[in-house]
This record gives C-alpha cells, structure tokens and sequence, in this order.
DNA sequence: CTGATCTACAACCATTTGGTTGTAGAATAG
DNA sequence: CTATTCTACAACCAAATGGTTGTAGATCAG
C-alpha cells in the first residue's frame, strides 16, 4: 500500500535488490508465472533459507509480494515497484537531456557585447 | 570502451553502484557539470578518500569516467552507462507486458472443444 | 627549490551481505 | 493421529561494503 515513498533508504533497496542475479532471476520468475517460496528454492543450487532470505529482500524493496495459500507462500511481480525503478531512470535521463539543451544553448549563444572568448 | 559486456557481474555492478545516495548524488553531478574528484570531495561530509571510492565504484561501473587534466582528475557522466540501465528496465517491462497478454489471451480463450474447465 | 594541492593506495575497522545449519510451528497427506 | 511439507527465524561464518587515517607520488604556485 505504500502510496510513493521513495526516500532515499527505498530508492537504496530497490537498487539493492536488483544488484544480485539470483534476485533478478526470481523477479523474472514470478512476473510470468505464480511460484511458492520452495518453488523457488528448488530452482537454484543454494538452501531454501538463502532463497527465502532473497525473497525478504525483493519484498521490502517492493519488487514482489507473498500471499499465504495454504501452507505455500505464494510469490508474485509487483510491477509498482519496478516501475518506480524505471520512473527513477527517466529522472536521469531528464537530466542528461537538460544537460543536452544547456550545451545547445551555448553553442547558439551569440556574442551581444565584443568581449569575444579567447582561442 | 567496453562495446556490450552486459553479464551478470556488469550488471550487478551498475545497480550496486546506484544503491547508495552519495553515489547518486554523483553521478547527478557530473552529469550536469564538470567536477575534479576533490571539488566532488568538498561536497559532502565525509573524507576526500571515501568520495575517491565511491568514483571508482561509479568508473568500474561504466557509470563516470576519469580524466586526468593536470593534477586534476575530472569525472564526467557516461550517458552510455545509464543507457545500459535503463535497457534492462526496458526488459522488466517488457516481460510484464508479456504476462499481461497472455493473462488476456487466456481471458479471450474459446472453448472449440466440448470439454469445460471445471468450475 | 619549496611548499601546497590533488590524487592514489594501503591498512584498518564496523557493519552488511550472502551463504550455511538447525530448530520450531503451521498446514496437508495418509 | 502421525508423518511430511512448507515456512520462519535464529545463530553462525566469510567476504564485501563504506568509512577512517596515513603515506607517497605528481603537478602547480611562488
């Protein structure tokens, strides 16, 4: 339900989050298809504590979400997260597009005065 | 001048780098002007060899690049390495957007033969 | 030349991370 | 009821991370 906190401790997991392959791997897992925690487990060489571990990970960085069935915990995709890592991107792009038009603006810049720039 | 080596390690460390808000900050800097490793230095509070490290985190990462004018070391933005990022995002997304139309083709699913899903 | 500045890097330290094993509770199967 | 499965969590360990101080080499200013 968090509406859009993004301090900079959940911007930092986010991108914490999606700094290891094991994570990534389960983030595109779950956004196709519907996998429980030992589903997931018993896709990689590690124990189940260390794939539960990546989960708790995921979860408090919003990437995915559990839901209990029965005795399974159900992991799925939440796209809100990843979409906020995608909407932190474009504000970086922005920059480099501001950056971009400040560069163009000086090279169209023209001399008012006669101080002409030096070379 | 690294061409595409996107593996995992190069990936983990991009978002590794971007895990932390000093670095950040950084590379928000050096995107919009040009800064030595010491001008970036006096901008935060810590020691002129933290803010070394986090550079060469940011370097290794293909996220800013060095050059040396002097005695001065200048960090400049690398629009390629957050280009690289914002790619991957692109991937999430689209992997998403394939779930949502299978989700839909199995919504619009007609039933050719008489067998029924139960329920 | 001398001193100041900028950088690089080593050594150290506390905390976090990514893994392990083990224990225990809750839900399902037989 | 009993045994199995799935999960949670604690305790532990090695390695990485983010910080520090200190030393030393280059370059610039006077």
């Amino acid at each position: 339900m968090v509406v859009d906190q993004l301090d900079d401790a959940g911007i930092d997991r986010l991108f914490q989050a999606l700094a290891d392959p094991t994570r990534r791997d389960i983030v595109r897992r779950v956004t196709l298809g519907e996998y429980s925690v030992s589903g997931l487990a018993a896709l990689y060489a590690m124990s189940f504590a260390a794939v539960q571990k990546h989960v708790a990970v995921l979860e408090r960085a919003s990437l995915v979400s559990k839901e209990k069935r029965g005795r399974e915990q159900i992991v799925r995709g939440n796209h809100e997260g990843l979409q906020n890592v995608r909407r932190l991107l474009d504000e970086y792009e922005e920059i480099w597009r501001q950056r971009a038009a400040r560069i163009a603006d000086i090279l169209a810049e023209e001399p008012k005065n006669n101080r002409r720039v030096p070379q």
